[in-house]
RNA sequence: GCCCAUGUAGCUCAGCGGUAGAGCACUUCCUUGGUAAGGAAGAGGUCACCGGUUCAAAUCCGGUCAUGGGCUCCA
């Protein structure tokens, strides 16, 4: 006789058990129509399971961010019972629930493309349109592999040997098709309509390199075809923000095929880099760094030393020269350390922070390339923080300070943490492991950062940070790191005299900001989706006269602003004032300043801004002023 | 590296066995015009590269390289 508890704190009581969908009918026929499953005292359950004690229960529909999982699961189920019909030889093998949809690894004997892609979904939909029945089944371990058996599921069998204490599994059957899931799923469906298969792609199974490569088919459902459609319109949207093709459109950078993963700087491009350096250096000049630069190209037995020959030696450039061997350096901290190194330290040394745009460069595996987000060949804001082991909480805590003003600077405020502890394989003893990590974890509490735990995912030197940010559509790209070594120092004899006259090792911090400045651009870009703030745009203003009759007072006029620290152009085309206005908005270039015969007269210019904004005409100190204002802003 | 897709003019793309196309950009000329595209003419391509099938290949097949979406990796 269980009594029933709804969100609205009435209780119904029942003669027997009841079912989520039989509550909902109770309720009203509106509200069994859109329910797809019910949350039993906070426990997602299938709208066909009957509950049989006590309890508060909330009837689910699409508009609860779980019902639309819900949807997208079946979704997969759907998808799955498509596949079997077109391609009886499929065999499934997991189909979970992802960020706005889901997707099914399947092994198939043909390639599935576009044209497939649309035929497939084509029949889920003519299927869900038989407005079937979910079907749900208990059965044991035997009973399921018995059943996946007879389908011809290797796959299914293989997860179910994975479950532990598997004495119930749940079964779906769509029509013809029968699937393995924890559940809960649509009771009908009529609720699967809102739905796009978009891509395909290779995955290993059990995501295990070693393993053979599914097929990986992605979709994205909804709980409305309105909500199905602004996703897609979303993702077109995105397309613009590309920071490739605004990097084209806007003559930044460019790759070619000769030089793979390694980027062309325009002009324009190079500007950015070099306006974000100028600000770095700055910034860490303040906060006690010293900036310093080494080679290129180091002979490989210090590689070797440091132990990144053994471990990375496959991804290092190689290079001889007289019977030397030389790699190209894929990171800067060897360097350092032997910048570090020389002249005896002392404990007064300490901490010591040496800072580098170190030029580095990986050979990336092909397939992991990706425009400035993935390259081969790249700048990182890198340094290394030489200290005693009781100044490592200070110094990470200010590093963490020092990160968070910068990224606002730039107008990041959304920043992903993730702390890595020690994984199996490490160096150093535990109790450093214990001090190091708590320290890590300290700063994050101290500074009421939230973060996500990794266990087992730090370097085998050290735990770290991870700080990450996102991108146009969603994908997150980490950006800064702080790393403890206590590894490093050692291999490569680093060390100092504490204060009672004995040597001991330093411990090192690896840590940078931006990560890659290449990344950081391709972020940058698709954040501001091309509108860089004023500080960073490559060309700040551009000067548009109306006729030639102007020309000798705008080249006036860009000389001063030239002056006044303002990187400004000039247009003294024979095209008209709406052509080159149109142009240089389309370019982003944030002040446009227009002269025509009254601003020579008097004097001015007439400010107009990319937005469209008409600021009227200016006497020029005005407008150095304005853009001082700004540019202090950083905006 | 692995799976799938793609590679045609500076850019965006059409053509998919029978003489290489469009829009924008570019060049020249006309136009000197006040806040998002003035007009006319012209030039521009070994259809990524290598090989094969065919009377004939941008088009079909194979390989290589690159790019894109993922997977694995990421010191």
């Amino acid at each position: 006789m269980p009594a029933i508890t709804l969100p609205d704190g009435t209780t119904k009581q029942f003669e027997r058990p009841v079912t989520g969908m039989e509550i909902a009918e109770s309720i009203g026929a509106g509200l069994a129509k859109a329910t797809l499953a019910a949350r039993v005292d906070g426990e997602l359950i299938d709208a066909c399971v009957p509950i049989e004690h006590d309890a508060s229960v909330a009837l689910v529909t699409a508009k609860d961010p779980a019902g639309v999982d819900i949807i997208r699961h079946s979704c997969a189920h759907l998808l799955g019972q498509a596949l079997k019909t077109l391609y009886p030889n499929v065999q499934m093998a997991i189909g979970p629930v992802i960020e706005n949809g889901f997707y099914y690894d399947v092994a198939i004997d043909t390639s599935i493309g576009p044209e497939e892609l649309e035929t497939i979904e084509a029949r889920m939909l003519e299927l869900a349109r038989h407005d079937y029945d979910v079907v749900r089944e208990v059965v044991d371990a035997d009973q399921a592999r018995t059943v996946f058996g007879e389908r011809n599921e290797p796959y299914k069998q293989a997860i179910i040997d994975a479950i532990p204490n598997a004495d119930q599994i749940a079964l779906y059957r769509h029509e013809d098709y029968v699937d393995m899931c924890t559940g809960p799923h649509v009771p009908n469906s009529r609720h699967l309509r809102a739905f796009h298969l978009t891509s395909t792609a290779g995955a290993y199974w059990r995501g295990d390199s070693n393993n053979e490569m599914l097929t990986r088919i992605y979709g994205t459902a909804w709980a409305t075809k309105a909500e199905l459609d602004a996703h897609l319109t979303r993702l077109e949207e995105a397309k613009k923000r590309d920071h490739r093709r605004i990097g084209t459109a806007q003559d930044l950078f460019h790759l070619q095929e000769e030089a793979p993963g390694m980027v062309f700087w325009h002009d324009r491009g190079w500007q950015i880099v070099l306006t974000i350096q100028d600000y770095l250096r700055a910034r860490l000049s303040r906060a006690g760094y010293r900036e310093i630069n080494t080679p290129q190209l180091i002979d490989l037995s210090l590689w070797e030393r440091s132990g990144h020959a053994e471990k990375f030696g496959d991804d290092m450039f190689m290079t001889g020269s007289e019977d030397r061997q030389f790699a190209v350096k894929p990171m800067n901290c060897p360097a350092h350390v032997q910048v570090y190194n020389q002249g005896l330290r002392s404990y007064r040394d300490l901490p010591l922070r040496l800072a580098e745009f170190g030029s580095c460069h990986r050979n990336e595996a092909s397939g992991t390339l990706h425009g400035l987000m993935r390259v081969r060949g790249f700048t990182q804001d890198d340094a290394h923080i030489f200290c005693s082991e009781d100044q490592i909480a200070d110094e990470v805590g200010a590093f963490i300070d020092l990160l968070y003003q910068v990224y606002h600077d730039f107008g990041f405020d959304d920043v992903l943490i993730k702390l890595s502890t020690r994984p199996e394989t490490r160096v150093g003893s535990d109790a450093i492991w214990d001090r190091s990590e708590s320290a890590l974890e300290e700063c994050l509490n101290d500074k009421a950062i939230d973060f996500e735990l990794q266990p087992g995912e730090g370097a085998f030197y050290g735990p770290k940070i991870e700080f990450s940010l996102r991108d146009c559509i969603d994908r997150v790209w980490q950006l800064g790191t702080v790393q403890l070594d206590f590894s490093m120092p050692e291999r490569l004899g680093a060390s100092y005299i504490d204060a009672d006259g004995d040597r001991q090792v330093p411990v090192m911090i690896h840590r940078a900001i931006l990560g890659s400045v290449e990344r950081f651009i391709g972020v940058l870009i698709e954040h501001y989706a091309g509108w860089l703030p004023l500080w960073l745009s490559p060309v700040q203003a551009v000067v548009c006269t109306i006729t030639d009759a102007q020309r000798e007072y705008a080249e006036r006029v860009v000389e001063q602003l030239c002056d006044a620290g303002v990187r400004v152009e000039v247009d003294l085309r024979n095209e008209k004032i709406g052509y080159k206005i149109r142009e240089h908005t389309l370019e982003r270039v944030p002040y446009l300043l227009v002269i025509g015969n009254s601003e020579v007269d008097e004097e001015t210019v007439a400010v107009r801004t990319r937005e469209g904004e008409d600021a009227g005409a200016m006497g020029l100190n005005d407008f150095v002023d304005l853009f001082r204002e700004r540019i202090a802003a950083k905006h």
